[in-house]
RNA sequence: GCCGGGAUGGCGGAAUUGGUAGACGCGCACGACUCAAAAUCGUGUAUCGCAAGAUGUGGGAGUUCGAUUCUCCCUCCCGGCACCA
């Protein structure tokens, strides 16, 4: 392993001063990049050379960002890939006449500030700004191209109100909300971590293990955009890896939403159900409803509701409280207008009940169609806190078939309750069915399940619920099962684990659920109910339909619980071989293949049929009231004449064939189930004449039974079965025992079976975004809570909420924030009421700071807003965005979606912030591990820059990989020499100059770069070089640009160039190398006349290159014999192909000598190709 | 397990639409300069072979006059997700 060798490398650079005193006669100075570097970083600060402006006539904008760093309090190699390299296409840009930002700024927030602070006994304010002042020296020594006058740190009051309100605003919009929410509790750093933050079950910060509490968190509402998110990374210019890691993290699944009614036959209260009708309805209404309430045992009770036709509040209010008792088995049933009825009667209710079932109701009486004569007769206004108290359980149901109610009224109510809006289709709009399902799914108990394969429906056999669904916590309308205990016990052991502990062990728990089932909608078979940690909590429904012949994880579930298993989607074999023909008949048949082991040998049972030649296992079609191992021994006694046979086990399900029955002359289809039997002993008898003349028996290895041997299609599927005992096929297939379905693609099924028996429905592995942290340095949340009016934004004219000044950063630990000791600042008059009230005292997650970065850059000093919307549309959106690997996920997703609700504020006018996107690599140390004081193999870039100059420093970055790939690059010291040679060898280049006859330093004409007459090859390779560094440039391959020039360097070493020609190589260097070659181009411009020679080397224009000059008279051929490299041949470039042929024979005759040239291929200006005849032949 | 990316000398890495594999740099070897060393300059440097030549881009097949490049299978490495229904 290579050791990083200081003093090697110390001893060889820099050049001893004796050296370059030595040379001081010399015309030429020596190299000397100290001197050289701070001269013109004063130079060009004095000058203000890197302020951009807004706008500049005659150039495009362009906005090229990095990441702003971390004020750590050091600079390291890392800081300098980030911003140095980028810098060069910033350069590289404005050269070809792009009008280019390129800011910084400081992400200065956050934890490891806080904890140096603790540590040192500093305000954490005073540690921050004293880094970043340290860390804004070393940034300048990159000669980067920053425009520090637009200078964000997220810590500036200035900023942070803008971060405040835009989190105020985004509440009022309903983006922000506050929840009690398990959270990821460090109990080291003493804070909440989002998801992101933690990794394999630990703080991403400080390793220790992460602990889950119940806590009251604000939140942002990602998952709202989930869907945008994924949709619109299409259309983006980004790495397909950055695109797939995203859609892997917001893992999202398109499935269904299936209801499984529940009964609790065994030992439960028996409900009592009050049905409302609504406007102009009446008691009819709900016979059927009533009737198949009734079957499950129920009472019902539908009240006449007086005056229908002209209803007004009173009196049915009246009416609801008078017929009958409500207590906490009463489950409230309103449609329509009587779902209004039912809010107002339970504002009056002076008893809890079990649920409210509301369909198609509203709170606002503005209609799709037509208005209508009681909407002055009910009051509008609704008391949602009372309302909701008095119940167990809501369901608010909307049609999305309704020709009454809109979407937009439904979601009103929705938002005055509080409570989520199910979106169902009604038999008829407005549930106006006879026999509305929905709605009895909705009034009894039930389970809602999410899957994603709704196809399988026929298949599930029993319901499995997470040990955080709510039905175990509430239970449905007071009904209880009977082993209530064990089930909790079960629950809360599983809520004491955390995420990590659940997945410790794969192998499955639970607890059957005794005394309920659940009702398969599609088969209606009762099944029952289990509660097990393998169901998430937070997926879905929190709850799935166990499918096991076609779930490994329901399978391993329901193998462990003894559970049935039904197979309904068939793996599907057609024989390619023996197709079906077309025309012949199709008949379907049920088979059954045995196959026979002997366990004394460890040999299968084979047959081996003669006319046609094959082999195969026992097989023959199911009789008519024959079970499939009654048909398999029948087969077995009949085929091979053994009688004692001993089933195993099925190999998992039937399997759908297609196949030509060439016996029988008819196309087959054939659903082929496989039994493994045992031989139990020798036992025959003896076979049937016509039996023994079609085939005689074979015992086969294992190894001897393969697809070339065997005729069965389905032999790969069985033998895979048989091997692992995995029945289970999770895959497509055809649909078998699901009634109507029957024969149907799984995929057809899906949508048919969903829109039968559920929804259609999205879910997200993605969760909403937790921004509250319990700790001191952050941007304190522009929240006030009141006691009377709840949570309230601070007033835009308060903004911003500074943060605090305390004596003690230490957060108590007992969930609060240091914040909350500043007693003065907490308490507060509420802005709404003028009461008492208090701050929030948690603090943003520093996600939130670095959210939106990028627009304060365009418009950093604005008052009045975040950033002007003309500044923003004269940058926005960014056009690179360059940086870690280690934000693909957390912060590129933040503030994609920040943005996007900015978008949706009218406040930005994109829909995306950054058109492309780019990861850079890592630099590792030179032992080839990451860089850590650990391993004592840091780099220090100040070190660097001290002795070899950040202009070597810059160069050696960008060779030493292509930058637009995250590639990990070891730290080569002997590479970083190589680089420097390079700029010396550069340097002395001057000596080489030639004279060249106008010998004079003027702007180049048009068509023409430098004056090139007698030197032709050095003009051509000066033309690659401008058009390769260019290309490369343009798409960030930094390392063969510069190789391009060392390349030229070579060149003109050897033979000699002219001014002209020098100074097109320094203006190509310049942006790699700005130091330098400003240096250089000031030398030259002393002797210039031109004007433009006197601005810097950086306000040059890029050099073009000249087609014409590229190419050269002659051109190498490459001869090749039958593909292989034979020769070459230099010829005119403009000869025809017979001329090359006739050059290229010359070449190898000798080679060709007594071959025949069977065909000759010709690459213009590349390549000649002699195919000789014998290795036609072989291809003929 | 699923999704994505990758594998080229001693090392970092090049190679246009399929057309000389190994650009450029490092390292190494030899030579020049020097009393010497360093620096600098020059020559060479995929492997085997004295050579002619043969082999060679993770492994195996295929398409093609010709494959690092296209197709299929496999191995390993990196990244994301993972009891996600």
């Amino acid at each position: 392993m290579k050791q990083y060798d200081h003093k090697k490398i110390e001893k060889k650079w820099p050049p001893s001063a004796k050296a370059s005193a030595g040379q001081a006669e010399k015309k030429l100075r020596t190299y000397d990049h100290k001197r050289i570097e701070k001269k013109w970083q004063k130079a060009w600060a004095k000058k203000k050379a890197h302020v951009v402006k807004d706008s500049v006539k005659g150039k495009k904008n362009e906005y090229l960002l990095v990441e702003f760093p971390y004020p750590s309090g050091n600079l390291h190699v890392g800081h300098w890939y980030a911003f140095a390299i980028p810098d060069i296409y910033a350069r590289y840009r404005r050269a070809q006449g792009r009008n280019v930002l390129y800011p910084i700024g400081f992400d200065a927030f956050g934890l490891p500030a806080e904890n140096a602070a603790i540590k040192r006994s500093l305000n954490p304010r005073t540690w921050t700004q004293q880094n970043i002042k340290y860390m804004k020296g070393q940034l300048a020594s990159m000669g980067a191209s920053f425009d520090w006058s637009r200078e964000v740190a997220t810590i500036d009051p200035a900023y942070y109100k803008w971060t405040q309100w835009m989190f105020t605003q985004f509440y009022k919009k309903g983006l922000a909300y506050q929840k009690e929410t398990p959270a990821n509790w460090c109990p080291k750093d003493k804070t909440v971590l989002a998801n992101e933050q933690v990794v394999n079950g630990h703080c991403e910060r400080c390793g220790a293990e992460v602990e889950q509490r119940m806590m009251l968190q604000w939140n942002l509402r990602i998952t709202e955009y989930a869907d945008r998110l994924v949709d619109d990374l299409e259309k983006l210019d980004w790495p397909t890896q950055i695109k797939d890691s995203q859609r892997n993290w917001i893992g999202r699944s398109e499935g269904a939403e299936i209801l499984f009614p529940l009964q609790f036959p065994v030992g439960a209260d028996k409900l009592k159900y009050v049905l409302l009708h609504g406007f102009k309805g009446d008691v009819s209404n709900y016979d059927w409803l009533k009737s198949e309430l009734e079957k499950l045992g129920h009472e019902v009770i539908v009240p006449h509701l007086p005056n229908a036709s002209s209803p007004n509040e009173k009196e049915w209010v009246e009416a609801i409280l008078g017929a009958t008792t409500y207590d906490k088995n009463t489950v409230l049933f309103g449609y329509s207008l009587g779902a209004v009825a039912a809010m107002k009667a339970l504002e009056k209710l002076d008893t809890k009940i079990a649920a409210l079932v509301l369909a198609g109701g509203f709170v606002d009486p503005k209609f799709k169609d037509h208005s209508r004569n009681f909407e002055k007769k009910f009051s509008w206004k609704f008391d949602a806190i009372t309302i909701t108290s008095k119940v167990g359980h809501i369901h608010l149901l909307h049609d999305t078939t309704d020709t009454a109610i809109s979407e937009d009224q439904a979601r009103r109510l929705s938002e005055c309750l509080g409570i989520p809006l199910t979106r169902v289709e009604a038999q008829k709009p407005h549930f106006c069915g006879d026999k509305e399902l929905v709605l009895l799914n909705y009034l009894t108990p039930s389970v809602t399940v999410f899957t994603t394969r709704p196809d399988t429906l026929y298949g599930a056999t029993y319901i499995v619920l997470a040990p955080e669904h709510p039905l175990l916590r509430q239970g449905f309308a007071g009904q209880a099962w009977v082993n209530q205990q064990e089930v909790n016990e079960y629950v809360t052991k599983a809520n004491k684990k955390s995420d990590l502990e659940r997945q410790e062990s794969k192998e499955k728990t639970g607890v059957r659920i005794d005394g309920v089932e659940a009702i398969n909608p599609a088969t209606g078979e009762t099944i029952p109910v289990f509660v097990a940690d393998y169901v998430l909590g937070h997926y879905g429904t929190g709850a799935v339909m166990a499918v096991p012949a076609h779930d490994e994880r329901d399978f391993e579930f329901a193998k462990k619980f003894g559970l049935p298993i039904r197979h309904v989607v068939l793996p599907v074999r057609i024989d390619e071989k023996n197709p079906h023909v077309p025309g012949k008949e199709v008949v379907f048949r049920n088979l059954v293949m045995a196959i026979v082991r002997n366990p004394q040998t460890g040999k299968y049972l084979a047959l081996k049929v003669k006319n046609p030649q094959w082999t195969t296992f026992v097989i023959g079609g199911v009789e008519e009231g024959e079970s499939l191992e009654e048909a398999a021994r029948r087969e077995i006694r009949e085929e091979s004449g053994y009688v004692n046979v001993k089933l195993v086990r099925a190999l998992g399900g039937p399997i759908h064939s297609e196949f030509h029955a060439g016996h029988k002359g008819v196309n087959r289809i054939a659903h082929n189930t496989t039994l493994l039997f045992e031989l139990e002993d020798e036992v025959r008898e003896p076979l049937a004449p016509e039996e023994a003349e079609k085939h005689e028996v074979t015992w086969l290895n294992e190894s001897e039974i393969t697809r070339d041997r065997m005729s069965h299609g389905e032999l790969d599927i069985v033998l895979n079965r048989m091997r692992t005992g995995n029945d289970v096929h999770s895959g497509q297939g055809i649909l078998a025992y699901s009634g109507t379905f029957d024969s149907m693609p799984s995929e057809e099924a899906k949508k048919a079976i969903t829109a039968k028996f559920g929804r259609a429905k999205k879910t997200y592995r993605l969760r909403d975004w937790g921004v509250s942290r319990q700790r001191y340095w952050g941007v304190p949340i522009p929240i006030i809570h009141c006691d009377t009016c709840g949570a309230v934004p601070v007033p835009d004219k308060d903004l911003p909420v500074k943060l605090p000044e305390v004596k003690d950063y230490l957060p108590a630990g007992n969930g609060k924030s240091p914040l909350a000791k500043a007693v003065k600042w907490v308490n507060v008059k509420c802005p709404k009421c003028k009461g008492k009230a208090q701050r929030e005292t948690d603090t943003l997650d520093t996600f939130v700071d670095s959210s939106w970065y990028f627009l304060r850059y365009v418009d950093p000093k604005n008052k009045k807003s975040f950033a002007d919307k003309k500044k923003q549309s004269a940058w926005m959106p960014i056009d690179l965005y360059s940086g870690g690997a280690e934000h693909t996920t957390m912060h590129l997703l933040y503030s994609r979606f920040w943005y996007k609700a900015l978008y949706d504020l009218k406040l930005v006018k994109d829909k995306e912030p950054y058109v492309r996107r780019m990861n850079r690599g890592l630099i590792l140390g030179p032992d080839g591990q990451k860089m850590s004081k650990r391993w004592n193999n840091v780099i220090d870039p100040d070190d660097i820059v001290a002795q070899l100059g950040a202009d070597t420093l810059r160069l050696y970055l960008a060779f030493i990989g292509p930058y637009n790939e995250p590639g990990s690059y070891p730290w080569n010291p002997d590479g970083v020499a190589g680089v420097r040679r390079f700029l010396e060898r550069t340097w002395r280049l001057q000596d080489k100059i030639v004279d060249d006859r106008r010998n004079s330093f003027s702007r180049p004409g048009p068509g023409e770069t430098v004056s090139p007459e007698g030197r032709p090859e050095i003009e051509r390779e000066l033309h690659k070089m401008i058009k390769k560094v260019g290309e490369d440039c343009a798409e960030l391959k930094f390392n063969t640009a510069i190789a391009a020039m060392m390349t030229f360097l070579n060149t003109a070493e050897g033979r000699g160039l002219t001014k002209q020609q020098y100074v097109t190589l320094v203006r190509l260097l310049a942006p790699f190398a700005p130091h330098i070659t400003e240096e250089l181009w000031a030398s030259f411009a002393k002797a210039s006349k031109a004007k433009h020679a006197k601005n810097s080397v950086h306000l040059q224009p890029w050099p073009k290159y000249d087609k014409k000059k590229l190419v050269s008279d002659t051109v190498k051929i490459i001869i090749q014999i039958n593909g292989k490299m034979r020769g070459e041949a230099q010829v005119p470039a403009s000869a025809d192909k017979e001329a090359v042929e006739a050059a290229a024979r010359a070449v190898v005759a000798d080679r060709l000598a007594g071959e025949n040239v069977a065909r000759v291929i010709i690459v213009p200006g590349r390549l000649i190709n002699f195919v000789t005849l014998t290795i036609k032949k072989q291809i003929v």
